[in-house]
DNA sequence: ATTTGGTATATTGTATACCAGCTTGACTAA
DNA sequence: TTAGTCAAGCTGGTATACAATATACCAAAT
């Protein structure tokens, strides 16, 4: 006799411990990271584990991938730190960002749909008015978003995954110097160019704004920005 | 009474264990690792511990980065596997590569110097013959040490160190499809053009040309590869 | 003979134990 | 008072022990 057929999805047998401890401490880091912060910043693998309830194997492997990713730097003999980037750094890191996400308008101008495209659009309605000033916290978190969602409509995973984890700096680099001078007026104007080009599916045009886009937000880091190191 | 000022360098307080056998298994991954290895490629912890003379706790810390940077994937119970990537992850890859090979190339025409690139030009030099079918393995090898200068010479260490995990998979893929159709002959021609658009200090033209490159390697292996899978 | 279930074994995941190197602070001597 | 030394205890690095699970093999039943 045939045994009864029954639909069961396969159990998630894994993400064991390290992983969900990684995301947790990620998360930590990355609500609390900015660059304002003072304090000292060690993490302590006991106090961690003990928190958390685990011992300190998966601790330590959580922190190995931290480290890797460039968020925390761990010293022999000494412990593991959240890292606050030095100026160079950011610098190199704004010119990486500036090359993902000059290929992501690429890549959107030949793969996203119309109705992508018009997502973008949207997120500005509200500032139409042109008074950005006046609410600078809530267009800087829309200028984040709107840097985020490019890299996601290019549709490619390595592309996106390479940029999260620059993500968490660019975006306090971007809270902190958007009120600086007019940057805010004239960053709506090039998001908007940006998305005329990409509405017109101009790869070379959307690519080059993009990256003067960031480009001109290192150069600008360069000059002005004094809170680093 | 002010003490003397010393120029000391820190000195190299250790690189633990894990650091050290996290280069080794790279390296050795990295020279194993051709897509044409077909038998099982699992890493034993306790196995590799042996060889290397220490424990599995350090070997397992280097085994976590390995999978951060996407060499090995680990599986819960199982274990750690060499990755062989799928022919999607690929052309992902590529196109990243682009990304950042084409800015490394815009860096060099503000950065370097003129001898820098002459040593690109040097490269060349023994296949001005013409000959490159016939060496096709030296020219491979040429070919690869290219690709890896102009992002050494973009003294963009970020973008060096992003491109350097995607090196072992675009080595393989160059290895195996530069004896393609006359892709050599058109490779030692794309360079020079690159090269003379580097020496002429042209951002906007060398940008172009090496995205340009790459991207025709990413329709190349889209369409004939089918070693993948 | 084939299939099923159990058991043995091997291997990873996690916890704990131990070691080495700093850091700190107190005590002593100049 | 100050500098120097020594000891104790933190803290991370490594090794090992224990638990959980996957795999392979074998025996028994149909």
């Amino acid at each position: 006799m045939p045994a009864a057929v029954l639909q069961l999805e396969p159990i998630d047998a894994g993400e064991a411990l390290k992983s969900r401890i990684y995301l947790r401490l990620k998360k930590a880091i990355c609500s609390v990271n900015i660059y304002a912060e003072t304090g000292e910043s060690r993490l302590d693998e006991r106090q961690l584990g003990e928190a958390l309830g685990v011992s300190r194997t998966p601790v330590r492997e959580a922190l190995v991938r931290l480290e890797q990713e460039g968020f925390v730097r761990t010293v022999p003999r000494k412990g593991a730190f959240i890292i606050r980037k030095k100026k160079k750094e950011i610098l190199e890191m704004i010119i990486v960002w500036a090359a993902l996400e000059s290929m992501a308008a690429r890549l959107i101008t030949e793969h996203a749909t119309d109705d992508d495209i018009s997502t973008l659009r949207r997120m500005f309605a509200k500032f139409d008015g042109g008074e950005v000033k006046a609410r600078i916290d809530e267009y800087s978190a829309t200028n984040i978003s709107f840097h985020q969602a490019i890299l996601q409509l290019s549709r490619c995973e390595l592309l996106n995954q390479l940029a999260e984890n620059l993500f968490i700096h660019m975006r306090s680099i971007r809270m902190q110097t958007i009120g600086d001078r007019d940057r805010a007026k004239q960053s709506i104007i090039d998001h908007m160019h940006i998305i005329e080009a990409l509405e017109s599916r101009d790869a070379d045009v959307a690519e080059r704004l993009v990256r003067e886009h960031s480009l001109n937000l290192e150069t600008h880091v360069a000059q002005h920005v004094t809170f680093l190191d």
